[in-house]
DNA sequence: CGGACTGTTGATCAAGGTCAACCTCTGTGG
DNA sequence: CCACAGAGGTTGACCTTGATCAACAGTCCG
């Protein structure tokens, strides 16, 4: 069941129970994977989508070299990506960070979903559009802002997506990657990682442990990321979209 | 006429005479804009979609204590993109960096499109990939590369998308931003990427002059800017998607 | 018990930022 | 035709952030 997925689309639309059960017939292929699997592979086939439904996994890209840009982190209810099919190959690297549970969709059931519905249509749009924006504030993060800011920014993000999800209290959950995975997510060093979380957890802002990382205090890690985060951008539907939202529906 | 929009299509299915026809209906709403005029507001409404059928555009996001970050260049032929509209706000700006010529396609436009030609749909859905994958390398350059390397990086992505829409012979082009364009870009201060472009001027790999770079030496700037370009991975329709794309026309 | 992995800490270094002066166009108005 | 202003670019001096290198410590396993 894409309990997840529901939930974050959910903050756009509701679906039917209709179109929810259309959903998860769409979601019957599943698998699960240690943690440490590559999902996919860079310069491999990619047919259909996946959705992740339970753990964490990351995508990233590396240069020749062995610099490593981690490109997002994956949580419970993402897709990766409902277009990813039009590709050739894949230009990245999916690994799992956990031991994770995966449904896998063919290109025609996804083709077939949205041909069906149109709001099972515009969801997955959304979800581009979603994932288009946390992209972008991804790079001006990286681009633009401090380690300490990129790092606050970073978790606020992923504490917000996970609450998106109904993972995570309150903003608080645990990052189950390494120091190294986040460094490579901010364009930092490792080093540099350690010293800034150590900063933030001295600031009563954080808890660092082994293997985690917990949010302590939401307000002050927002004060110091100042930028808005992707959710904030796409909460209800725009106008613009109502009227492909209440079509009845008129399928075959 | 969208003639770069469908040179850029190209590289991925060939539209037919009554798809172009589509197409060019629905981009009938045009204007003419000067240089530096605002064509999206950070926070103002997105209504529709807009492609750039003339001069070059800029998409960037600022902090609030006025660091910028330019999060892609806008083409001739490039939307702006086709599945804004389920946004309910921008979340960043776009402006004209010379005189443009655009269409506005309004969402009613979209769905229409996508609904009577589901190989139109594939078509966004491609851009859309193909939106992300330059995104994607983008952040691999801003994150991972030293200022020589993304300098080069960008250059040439610059220079094989004009080539795609038949801008630019030979993969050299003119660039009409200014040296801080660029450094916001690619999360470098002006000063730096003036030393850098003097560099590579100085290499014989770029010619700069006032108000315009052009690329002398294709062949070297690649070898600078260790990253595939996005169309590499790109070009052909993958076969799981063949069957969408052969599906004979079965609409109204 | 030993090894692999992750994180911590200190010392040193370099890429690139900042600041400021100056230069070179280009356009404008007298 | 010249004076001037303003934007963009260049160059040098200096500084800061964060990288690199290296040693070490805790933890998890077999």
């Amino acid at each position: 069941m894409p309990h997840s997925l529901l939930l974050k689309l959910k903050h756009f639309l509701d679906l039917s129970p209709e179109e929810q059960r259309h959903l998860e017939h769409a979601c019957r292929i599943q698998s699960r994977h240690d943690a440490g699997t590559q999902l996919v592979r860079s310069d491999g086939p990619l047919d259909g989508a996946m959705l992740l439904l339970e753990g964490w996994a990351m995508r990233s890209r590396s240069l020749p070299d062995g610099r490593r840009q981690v490109l997002n982190f994956i949580l419970p209810g993402d897709f990766c990506d409902p277009t990813a099919f039009v590709e050739r190959t894949a230009s990245y690297t999916i690994v799992s960070m956990t031991p994770v549970r995966v449904a896998h969709i063919p290109p025609a059931q996804i083709l077939d979903l949205v041909t069906r519905s149109p709001r099972l249509g515009a969801a997955f749009w959304w979800h581009e559009a979603y994932e288009s924006t946390m992209l972008r504030s991804h790079l001006v993060a990286v681009g633009r802002m401090t380690a300490y800011e990129r790092i606050a920014y970073l978790l606020r993000e992923l504490g917000s997506r996970m609450g998106m999800v109904g993972l995570g209290q309150d903003h608080k959950f645990r990052f189950p990657g390494t120091q190294t995975d986040l460094a490579d997510a901010l364009g930092l060093s490792n080093v540099h990682v350690s010293r800034t979380l150590r900063r933030l957890s001295s600031e009563g802002i954080l808890h660092v442990e082994r293997g985690g990382i917990t949010i302590l205090d939401t307000q002050r890690l927002e004060a110091c990321a100042n930028l808005r985060t992707p959710i904030e951008h796409l909460n209800g539907a725009p106008a613009g979209l109502q009227h492909m939202l209440d079509r009845p529906r008129n399928s075959a």
